[in-house]
DNA sequence: TGAGCAGTATGATTTGAATCATACTATCTT
DNA sequence: AAGATAGTATGATTCAAATCATACTGCTCA
């Protein structure tokens, strides 16, 4: 789900470019806007005490993010980094509210963002629950499928590394690695010079 | 976040009450309801193949459950189980629709509860990833003390099993049973004749 | 075109949660 | 009050993912 970016102009968004690594916000810190992303790539990730990232959300241009606060007043639940030279529109917090009390069509549609989150995320739950990297990993590629993200819907090629799998899953890269070579070997997909179609 | 008996009755929603084991509603199945629970206790829970359940909810009275299809029309992300004899009201889909369209506010309540909902689904993401019983079981006790429930505010004891622990952290019941012993032996909870005081 | 680096892949070992089995305790029901 | 059952607890074993180490391949850059 995205807002247009007229509108958001409209209301006093601004933009804000952001390098490859730079941390847009950290974790656990409060926050006064809403955020979409306009160009490049970004990731919604938890980092553990021994440096180990959890990738919640891998956002993509149009995409919001980092909007709990908006609607919860707590701090952010996870941090956002851009993977590379990115760009972002932001508005203030009371014009976001505002905007959604004059334009309630919008307000369904966030509402639906949030649902659909939250859908992914009992999903992602499920599967890590039953400790089956092949269910887990099966699932996510999926779930990509489905919402045609992080796969070429011209190739089936996935756009991911074994490592981001990996952080999303929970599970190591050589875990990872390996499930999808039995994967592969089961005929569930592709793997040529490395890369994997689904 | 519940919406007031009063009003739903108004706009015409129905009681309806469920024996202590009964599926109100099952996994994948399409609803045209909003769900909100009276009295009584439900889980909202997934079940495997081999009949293992995941936790994604405990939904206690005058909290609403079975939300996602009201907002982007696929299936039951899982099911709901009663685990005593309960009443539930609902309210058609269109009438819900209708209803949050004539009151903004609560419509921004709902939203709030979904963001509070997804912000426990990242929070415990996080942890199972860690691959850390301990740091599970301990954010988890953490969230009920902070949320105020499963644990009795007056003398902090904890209101669940350690199967209920287990099945909403992805544990086993035994891996649950002696880490709590450990974290008892660390001085970070009590645990008198079986009963877990946080 | 070649060097360097990121990403993929393989092999060996460790380890802790799962698994299986069984006993004990608290609670409920008659 | 006693029997039955749910829940807690303990002990032993298994095994698959983590961990550690190292090699190979594909891609980027000069």
């Amino acid at each position: 789900m995205q807002i247009n970016i007229d509108i958001l102009l409209a209301w006093g968004a601004a933009y804000k470019k952001v390098a490859a690594g730079e941390i847009i916000f950290h974790e656990g810190t409060e926050s006064s806007f809403y955020y979409q992303l306009v160009s490049g790539k970004v990731r919604w990730v938890n980092i553990n005490d021994q440096g180990k990232e959890f990738i919640q959300t891998i956002i993509e241009p149009e995409e919001c993010f980092g909007e709990f606060p908006l609607f919860d007043d707590e701090p952010f639940a996870a941090s956002a980094i851009a993977d590379e030279d990115s760009v972002i529109i932001r508005l203030h917090r009371s014009s976001f509210h505002q905007l959604l009390r004059e334009n309630p069509e919008l307000h369904f549609e966030f509402t639906r963002l949030l649902t659909q989150r939250l859908r992914f995320k009992f999903l992602i739950l499920k599967e890590l629950a039953n400790h089956n990297p092949e269910g887990s990993i099966s699932t996510l590629l999926n779930y990509f499928k489905q919402t045609q993200k992080n796969i070429c819907t011209k190739c089936n090629r996935l756009k991911l590394t074994r490592q981001q799998i990996a952080d999303m899953t929970g599970l190591r890269v050589e875990t990872v690695i390996r499930t999808m070579k039995f994967m592969q070997s089961k005929g569930d997909l592709q793997i040529t010079k490395g890369k994997v179609y689904c």
